[in-house]
This record gives structure tokens, sequence and C-alpha cells, in this order.
RNA sequence: GGGCGAGUUCCCGAGCGGCCAAAGGGGGCAGACUGUAAAUCUGUUGUCAUCGACUUCGGUGGUCCGAAUCCACCCUCGCCCA
């Protein structure tokens, strides 16, 4: 029998963070974050990070371990979530995993298997200027001659992949449809019991996270961006919600006030990706927020739980 | 009281007799997503619906084969003169 990993999933501000705590607690869990953000140090505020208190002691992984200047990668994070992971169950604990990078939390449920690729910085920067010289359609061609699959399925405007399509080739001498297969082939050690929080009616989320920007900037919030500098930060570090926003403001630009309601907007657009992202997977156990207090939901969850922990106790 | 200017689909804003259900942007909704993912990209957005049909551009009435576009009056808002 497969070990249990509990997941928590949902856009943000859909109140992750407290239940997988209580439900760490219920069960002598540890919990391993999955978000691409709250693993910088310094960026506390912004990112919704836990706070030692929020913690109420539960050991917390994957965060607040790497500096805002520093990259970070999807095989580093399946990599190293895997490690934790393998630790907390070396130490009979419950593996809670939360987060809302869904890159990140579905990779990990597909077990992605990455191969080996070092990033050869030259090659990136010679393929920018190319597309920028040549443009996106006659990119998508040349794309088409290594990897015909691929760019029948990409835009010409979507750089990012187009880019990433040579690079691929580029860095390993596969293509990146055929490396995707590769990835998929390793089923996943772990068996999962995946909740997902969302809200049946959307403005009572998109409310929930004007409130919650608002409180950060109670929270020193503008504060923390000063003690950053984000021209230093990583590229990564520097796609934060809640961060660039304020740039223009610092300025003199645009209002406090513009600028607040630019990183309510850009987050509530990210929820929307969010759900999106999170919709696909069939296995997710819903809750609606809106409907269902915590306790209940916590309730629920706690019962799924238990019930797969006894089933388990049962085959062995 | 008089003189201008403006009222357009959720918002802003183009259109100024037919090619207009109406550009563009914003917002919304939906989708995609494999190594930078809080990123990047796509579709859709009057109603019903399969072509297609139907109701819209402050209101009411006109002109015209035909109006968001022209005319009259009315309402609302802005500016100017009293």
């Amino acid at each position: 029998m497969k070990p249990l990993v509990v997941v928590i999933v949902g856009p943000t501000a859909s109140g992750k963070t407290s239940l997988s705590i209580e439900l760490a607690k219920r069960f002598d869990g540890e919990i391993v974050s999955a978000d691409s953000m709250q693993i910088y140090k310094k960026m506390n505020i912004g990112t919704a990070k836990p706070s030692e208190e929020e913690r109420c002691g539960i050991p917390h992984h994957m965060l607040d371990f790497l500096e805002p200047t520093e990259e970070y990668t999807l095989k580093q994070y399946l990599t190293d979530a895997n490690a934790c992971i393998q630790d907390i169950l070396s130490r009979n604990k419950l593996p809670i995993m939360v987060g809302g990078t869904g890159l990140y939390v579905t990779s990990f449920l597909q077990n992605l298997t990455l191969s080996e690729e070092s990033c050869d910085e030259e090659y990136r920067a010679s393929l920018e200027t190319e597309f920028d010289t040549i443009g996106g359609e006659e990119m998508l061609k040349r794309l088409a001659v290594i990897d015909p699959e691929l760019a029948s399925r990409l835009f010409p405007k979507d750089r990012k992949r187009i880019l990433r399509g040579f690079e691929v080739f580029h860095n390993t001498g596969i293509t990146q449809s055929e490396q995707n297969r590769l990835s998929m082939k390793n089923e996943s050690p772990y068996e999962f019991l995946v909740f997902g929080l969302t809200a049946e009616n959307r403005d009572y989320l998109y409310d929930r996270i004007n409130r919650r920007v608002l409180n950060m900037l109670h929270d020193g919030l503008l504060d923390e961006i000063r003690g950053l500098d984000l021209k230093n930060c990583s590229k990564t570090a520097r796609q934060a919600i809640g961060y660039r926003q304020f740039e223009p403001y610092f300025s003199g630009e645009c209002s406090l006030n513009e600028a607040v309601e630019r990183v309510q907007k850009e987050s509530r657009n990210y929820a929307k990706r969010q759900l999106t992202w999170f919709r696909r997977d069939k296995n997710i156990i819903w809750h609606q927020i809106d409907r269902e207090n915590i306790d209940n939901i916590m309730n629920s969850c706690t019962e799924r739980i238990a019930k797969h922990k006894e089933m388990c106790y049962n085959n062995a």
C-alpha cells in the first residue's frame, strides 16, 4: 500500500492555510508548501506566508528557504518536495501538501520525471533576439520543423512556449513533445487525497481577495517592499503579485489607491486562472467556502482521511 | 431665462444615412498550460438560436426604400452668458 499524502489546493485567499494547519493538528501532520512565491525569504506579507503564530508549531517545509535573488525551477521543486515528503513519512507523520501553484502540485501528483537539462543562457538569449527580429509567425514555422506536434498547438504570440520548445530540443536533443511523454512514464509512489477549496459564488471569493490585499497593506506590505530591492530580485520573485504593482506608486506615477486596486484586480485574475487549472483535475474533492463553514469542511476532510487510514489498516 | 456641448451595448470610448449587434480598450466569463507558472497564451461577451431570426445606441414622434447616424419636441448632465 502506497503511503498517503493529503493535498490541499484552491485559489488564493480561499483558506488553504488554515485548513491545512487544522488537519495537521488532527493527524499529526506536517505541511509541504506548493507555492512558487512563498519559497522566498523576505516576501512574507505579500505572499500571505503563514506566520509563526499561524503555524501553531506545525512544521512547514518548502517555504521561506530561498533568497529573493535566487531562481528556482519546477525540477528543483519536485526533487525537494519529494525529499521532504520522504522525510516526513520516515518519521511516521502525515505529509500535507498545500499550495496554489498549479504547475507544482499537478506535476507532483503526476510524478513528472524531468530529464537532466542544463540551462544555456547564451542560446536562450539568441532565441530572444531571433524572435524579436523575425517575429512569432516565422518562429513557429521554424519550430514546426523540429517539433510539429508542439508547434501545432501553440499560437504565434506565445513567445514563452515557442522559445521553450527550441530550448528543450537544444538542451536535451529530444523534442518537447517527446520529453512530455517520457516525463509521464512513472507512476507516483504515493496515494493522494486531494481537497479543493472554491466558492460557488465568485464574488464571494473576489471580496475575500480584495479585503486580504487591504489587510496586507495594513500589516506593512509597503515596508516589506521597500526592504526588498525588487530590481535585484530573481525573475520569478519579481513576478509576484502585490510587489511590482507598487513601483509606479513609489515613483509617483500613480496613487496608492490605484496601485492597490491593480493588485486586487491581478489577484482576482490569478484566482480565476487557478480555478481553471485545478478544475481540470477530476480527482479533486471540492468544498465550497461560501456554502459550508470551515468546521464542516474540516470535518468532511477529517472523515475522508480517517476512512482512508482505516482502509489501509484493514488491508495491512 | 438665453447660447453651446454631450447622452452608445457591464464600464470607458469610436462610429455620424446602408458594408453596425455596432471599432478599440477595460472588466467579466470560459479555456489552454511540463523545467521563469502569482508567469504566458487563446476564445467569448445584446437575446434566442443551426444557417438564421429578433430587440438595441437618453425618450417620443417624424423624414427616408433604409437611421446610432438627419429633423422636431422632451428628459438628463457639463460648460458659457444672464
